[in-house]
DNA sequence: TAAAACATGTAAGTAGTTACATGATTCC
DNA sequence: GGAATCATGTAACTACTTACATGTTTTA
C-alpha cells in the first residue's frame, strides 16, 4: 500500500485539497491507516509532477488559498491497476501485544492499568464505527459499510475477551 | 515500541544470537511485530556500543561462528522502563481494508477473490494460534497465552463475518 | 484572549526494507 | 545438484514523523 494509491482513491469521487485529505483520513480511515501533513504535501506535489493529478488554486474569503487536486486519466489507470493487484500481507505492529508478551517482567499493577486502557480505547473505536454505520448508511457504498463491520466484529471480540479476564482476576 | 527494546525483552530470559533473534520473531511474534535482519544486525552493534548489551563469538562446528549477546543491567533497566511506560497507540495500516474501502470501484470477481484470499490467511493464522497454544502450554506465562487468545478470538470473528458474506453471494 | 480550525509547506531526523556479499553444511 | 538452513553484515533506498515556519478567522 502506498499513500499515491489512497489519495488517488479518494480523488476517484471527488477532487479535494491536501487538508481535506488529512481530515478524510481521520474521519474514514483511522482505523486502517493514518498520514500526516509532513507526507502528504510533499506527495500531493510529487504526484502532480508525475501528471496524475492536476493543481488548481481556489481564493477564498476569511480562510487561506487552498489548492484542490483532480486526478488525470493517468492517475485513474494507476489507481485501477492498484486496486486489480493483490493486497500486501497485512502486517500488524502492535505495542500493547508486546507489553503483554512480556508482561510477567512487570508489575501485576502495571499490567492491570494496560488492559483498562487498552480495553477503553477499544470501546471508543468501538462506539465510533457503530455511529459511522448509523449516520452515514445512506451514501456509504457496501464494501464500505463491510469495512466498519470488520472494525465492529473484531472489537468486540477483543473487548469480550478483555473484560473477561478483568473480571477473574477481581 | 522500538526494536531495541524488544531485543532487551528476548535477551532477558536468555542470550541470543541475531540470526536467533530473527528466528523468534518469526515464530511467536509474527502476528504482532516482525523485523529483518537488516534492522536486527545493525541494532546489536549499536546496543553493543551503548552497553546495553555484550557480544561473546562462539565457534561452532559445521556451522558459521556466532555472535551470542547478553543484556547488561543498563539494559534491564532500559527494559523494565519500557515496560512500565504506556503502550503506544495502536496503528493498523491494512491494504485489505484500504482495497475493501475503494472495492465499488473494482470488478466483482477482483473483490471475491481478495475476500477469498484474506479468509484463507486469517484461517491459516487461526490454526498456526491454535497449535502453538496447545504445544508449547507448559512453558508458556499467562500473559503470553492471552497474546495467543486475543489474536484467536479477533481471528475467529473475522472469519466468520467474512464466511457470512461470501455465503451471501453465492 | 486563548485555542482551535483553516491552509500549506520544508528540514531534519528516524526507522525500516531490499538486495547484495560471503560461505559452509545438510537435506531432498 | 540444487535448495534450505545456519550465520553475519553493508549499502542504497523508501517511507514516514516531528517540529518548525507562517498567517487569518472563528469559536469558546
Amino acid at each position: 500500500m502506498n499513500i499515491q494509491d489512497v489519495i488517488l482513491g479518494l480523488l476517484s469521487k471527488q477532487p479535494y485539497s491536501g487538508y481535506e485529505i488529512k481530515r478524510h483520513f481521520e474521519e474514514y480511515f483511522s482505523f486502517f491507516f493514518d498520514a500526516s501533513f509532513g507526507t502528504i504535501y510533499p506527495t500531493l506535489s510529487k504526484m502532480e509532477g508525475l501528471k496524475l493529478i492536476t493543481k488548481e488554486s481556489i481564493k477564498q474569503e476569511g480562510k487561506p488559498d487552498k489548492n484542490v487536486y483532480t486526478i488525470t486519466s493517468a492517475g485513474s489507470e494507476k489507481f485501477r491497476f492498484y486496486l486489480h493487484s493483490p493486497a500486501d500481507k497485512e502486517v500488524l505492529r502492535s505495542d500493547f501485544f508486546m507489553h503483554l508478551y512480556f508482561g510477567d517482567m512487570a508489575d501485576e499493577g502495571a499490567m492491570e492499568a494496560l488492559l483498562r486502557r487498552t480495553l477503553e480505547e477499544k470501546q471508543h473505536m468501538y462506539e465510533d464505527l457503530n455511529q459511522k454505520l448509523e449516520q452515514l448508511d445512506p451514501t456509504m457504498t457496501p464494501y464500505q459499510k463491510l469495512c466498519m463491520e470488520l472494525g465492529i466484529v473484531q472489537c468486540e471480540a477483543f473487548i469480550q475477551k478483555i473484560q473477561s479476564v478483568l473480571k477473574s482476576t477481581d
